[in-house]
DNA sequence: ACGTCTTTGATAGTCGCAGACAAACTTATA
DNA sequence: TATAAGTTTGTCTGCGACTATCAAAGACGT
């Protein structure tokens, strides 16, 4: 098949030794020695087994990622910044959509563990104790999680804060007036979803706002849900001035209904998003939302990776990130009367 | 480290021939002893090494995923779908962006080969010289390019059919008694944008309709382009009464500018766009666009690759996918005064 | 008791590369 | 000239699994 480093060296004359060596400038090798080996190497197409490497150096330069669901953008978003900085630090991304599903997740958990990835970066926002049961198996294996915290100090923990910035949603809607405000959110066995519920009930009673009963809808993320959820909302004997919903992609969802029902937004219904995909910007009219910042969280979450790959008797860390309020068109200012 | 096969024979009494056969069930093995090996893998948490076993075998179940960027939700959907193949058939997918750059393109190139995949997926989309020649270079690996042809034996091809696509869109327009249609598209370099642009043109002769100049704009594939497009578009002393807009990111992005402007989607100006991605049908109003079929292309591709790997001496084919229209809101039927 | 099958297990070589150890050769120094 | 020191390169083993080849043990017939 393809050329071996035998096949490189016995061409340039030397030993399979020194072709290593120059090619991993891992010793001094003469000039012309090594331009000979080059040469070689180069005529040959010589591409040095990576796997045969591995078995040797006991490490594959390459993680996995398991993550719900690309398909939701904001995941889409994050697995780009990570993919960036995989490439910058030399690693390759095994991508695997778990879809929720446990069994996906675990067969993907052994494929990894067998492959040998140096480690694994885990983004399933779901506190589930069977896939937690299933993640310290590996606990030999380097992980950072990414949404949710298996309280274990074996693996690395990025959080978002949600619940501040669920605060800081409903801080805008109230600095612009609003006092009824709904909330639509994800489901609750997401770390994340509870999280900003949480924090919107927080922020509400703190300002003394009542939330009412069947102003607060579980859904699901994504862009059905959103629809739904706003069907349901608008279903509601009275409308509040302001919805807070749990991410971009429900607030898409929801907005579309909304406006199909002939609703205007913000003039009649102000919307506030959570997440700050790419596409926000682009809504009609553009979304007033909460910023994650997708590739500091992308950046910490390889470079504890990668700390962690090379001293991996450390104990378990915890980095919390701090989201932020874009303003765009979304919210409304309500007059006061 | 992790256990070895060697440690489980240790421990089940046997020796490693009949470890790995009764894990591989490669030959007939007495059920007690069975039994003992696979509690004592178990006891050890053993996972068989899969880059020793790559070794010996010669493949490592893994595919490499070249795409220019699954930052557009297109290529996220179609990522999606692919991994998921990938996974019904035992692959792992290894996801390279490429941004575009030919730098990365042909780091990443080298990065998979030496990895030893088994096959990479190209969805680049540019009839780059440059990338054509990198490809080459790596010809006896299997390959299946998504979207664009080095008109070459040794690759399969796999061809979405814009030309028809982009008729399609037109006719529809057409029927609904547009006459006065604008076009804003990818860039040209990409064969997609390009066959789109040509389908537009001839549809558009075809119906002895004529295209001003000033409206057929050459954008970038992007939500930001969109609003660019769109912009440029509006600045015309004349505006027409539909865009044919090339791709959903873009119609994305022009839907938002042309809204914000104050007209109305799609009483004053009917748009349409291309891909059919999952949040076209969640715009204000809900986009009507042309579908293209992700999942058949996902499973085609996969199953093209897998053949070419079982079967690398095969002359390479070309296929070719039908879109089809997919009728929403936002085209309005002209009414002929 | 011996040979022949059948069933099951062991030995050793292989995949491609890295690196510990050491050899060969050159040059400087006593 | 012998020896030390330095420079450059080579030999050989092992990473962890697979597998071809052998070998042992038991069953069976004669």
């Amino acid at each position: 098949m393809s050329a071996t480093i035998k096949d490189v060296a016995l061409l340039a004359g030397v030993s399979t030794t020194t072709v290593s060596h120059v090619l991993n400038k891992t010793r001094f090798v003469a000039k012309a020695t090594q331009e000979r080996v080059l040469q070689a190497a180069e005529e040959l197409n010589y591409a040095p087994s990576a796997v045969a490497r591995s078995l040797k150096v006991k490490n594959t330069k390459s993680l996995g990622m398991l993550v719900t669901t690309t398909l939701n953008p904001f995941f889409a978003e994050l697995v780009n910044e990570v993919e960036k900085c995989c490439y910058r630090e030399g690693y390759n991304l095994v991508l695997c959509n778990t879809d929720g599903e446990l069994e996906k997740t675990n067969s993907y958990l052994r494929m990894l563990t067998q492959k040998r990835v140096d480690g694994i970066l885990v983004m399933c926002s779901a506190y589930d104790d069977s896939l937690f049961s299933s993640l310290i198996g590996q606990r030999n294996l380097p992980m950072v999680v990414m949404d949710w915290g298996p309280s274990d100090d074996y693996v690395d923990r990025i959080q978002d804060n949600s619940v501040k910035g669920a605060h800081l949603a409903i801080q805008h809607l109230i600095e612009q007036g609003h006092k009824r405000i709904a909330y639509i959110g994800g489901p609750l066995e997401k770390l994340p979803a509870k999280q900003r519920l949480d924090g919107f009930i927080e922020a509400m009673e703190q300002a003394n706002l009542g939330v009412q009963d069947d102003w607060v809808i579980e859904s699901d993320f994504e862009f059905e849900g959103g629809k739904l959820g706003m069907r349901q909302l608008l279903s509601c004997a009275n409308l509040p001035s302001a919805v807070f919903i749990g991410n971009d992609a429900m607030a898409m969802g929801a907005m579309s209904e909304a406006q199909l029902s002939g609703i205007k937004i913000p003039q009649q219904l102000s919307v506030i998003g959570y997440d700050n995909c790419l596409y926000s910007a682009y809504f009609s009219p553009p979304l007033t939302t909460i910023n994650q910042p997708k590739e500091q969280l992308a950046e910490l979450a390889i470079s504890t990776m990668i700390e962690r790959i090379e001293n991996p008797r450390q104990e378990g860390r915890m980095i919390m990130l701090e989201p932020n309020l874009v303003v765009r068109s979304s919210v409304a200012a309500v007059l006061t009367r």
